[in-house]
DNA sequence: TCTTTACCTTGAGTATACTCCAGGTTTTAC
DNA sequence: GTAAAACCTGGAGTATACTCAAGGTAAAGA
C-alpha cells in the first residue's frame, strides 16, 4: 500500500492539482518530490498526505507564504511544533473574524433584500 | 445638510478609498461623479451614499463585475429591483456557502492544534 | 504674483496564484 | 524502430483589483 511511487501525471489526477501547480508548489516550496535518473520527478504517499494537507490549509485562506513557513517547520522535525501551533492558532483567530464578517455581510444583504421586498410589495 | 459637494481629494478622506481607487471606479463604472467647468470631478452626498453601498457589496465578497450589474441596473429604475434582488439572493447564497466551508476549516484547525497538543503533551 | 497643492489623463507596474508556451528529452505503445 | 504521449526547463502571459509615474492644468495660500 505504501511504498507506491506516482509520476506527475498520475499525482495530478489524485490530488486533484494541475501539473503545472505541482511545479510551481515545488518552485514556492511547498513540496519536494524525488527525481528518477532521468530528473523525473516521482511522489510517494507520504507526499500525498502533505499535499493533501497543503491544499486543507490554502482551503482555509492560508497564503502561499504561510504554508512555506509551516512547511520549513515540518522539515525541521517535531521541536518547531510550538511555532507550528503558533501559525494554526494564528489561522484560527483569523477564521474566525471573517465567520464574524461573513455573518455581518449575510445580515446586511438580508436586510437590503427586505427592504426591497417591501419596495415591490411582494411580502 | 445635502447640496454639499465634495473634490475628490476629501471624497477620498471621506469614504476611505484612495482617490486612485476612486478613479479606477468611475473607469469600471460604479460610480459617475459630475465634473465642474475645469473638467475636475466633484461627488455628491447622493455619490456618498451610494459609494458606501459598493464599499458594503465588496465587503460580502462581490466582485467588480457584479457590482457594475449592479449600478447598471440600479441607474434603470425601480423596474430592476427584481434583477438586483436576484444578484443579492446569489450573493446571500454565496455568503451562506462560505460560512460553511470558514465553519468547515476551524473544525480542522482546530483538530490539528488538538492532535498537536497531544504530542506534545501540553494537554 | 508666485509657488505649493490638488487635480487631470494615459499608460505602466504590482501582488498573488497560477497557467501556458516553446523547445527539447524520455518513456511507452505498436 | 518509430511515433505519440509524458516529461523537462525557463520564461512569458493571465486575471483581479488596484497603485504609481509622467507630464501637464487648475486652484488656493502667502
Amino acid at each position: 500500500m505504501t511504498n507506491q511511487i506516482y509520476s506527475i501525471g498520475v499525482f495530478s489526477k489524485k490530488t486533484g492539482l494541475s501539473i503545472d501547480t505541482l511545479r510551481f508548489y515545488e518552485k514556492e516550496k511547498l513540496i519536494f518530490p524525488a527525481r528518477n535518473d532521468s530528473n523525473q520527478r516521482y511522489y510517494t504517499d507520504k507526499d500525498l498526505e502533505w499535499i493533501e494537507f497543503i491544499i486543507k490549509l490554502k482551503k482555509t485562506g492560508m497564503d502561499i507564504k504561510h504554508m512555506r513557513e509551516y512547511t520549513v517547520l515540518r522539515y525541521q522535525g517535531d521541536a518547531t511544533i510550538p511555532k507550528r501551533l503558533q501559525l494554526l492558532f494564528n489561522q484560527l483567530d483569523k477564521l474566525h473574524e471573517e465567520e464574524q464578517c461573513i455573518n455581518n455581510n449575510i445580515k446586511f444583504i438580508e436586510n437590503k433584500i427586505k427592504i426591497y421586498l417591501h419596495k415591490t410589495d411582494m411580502l
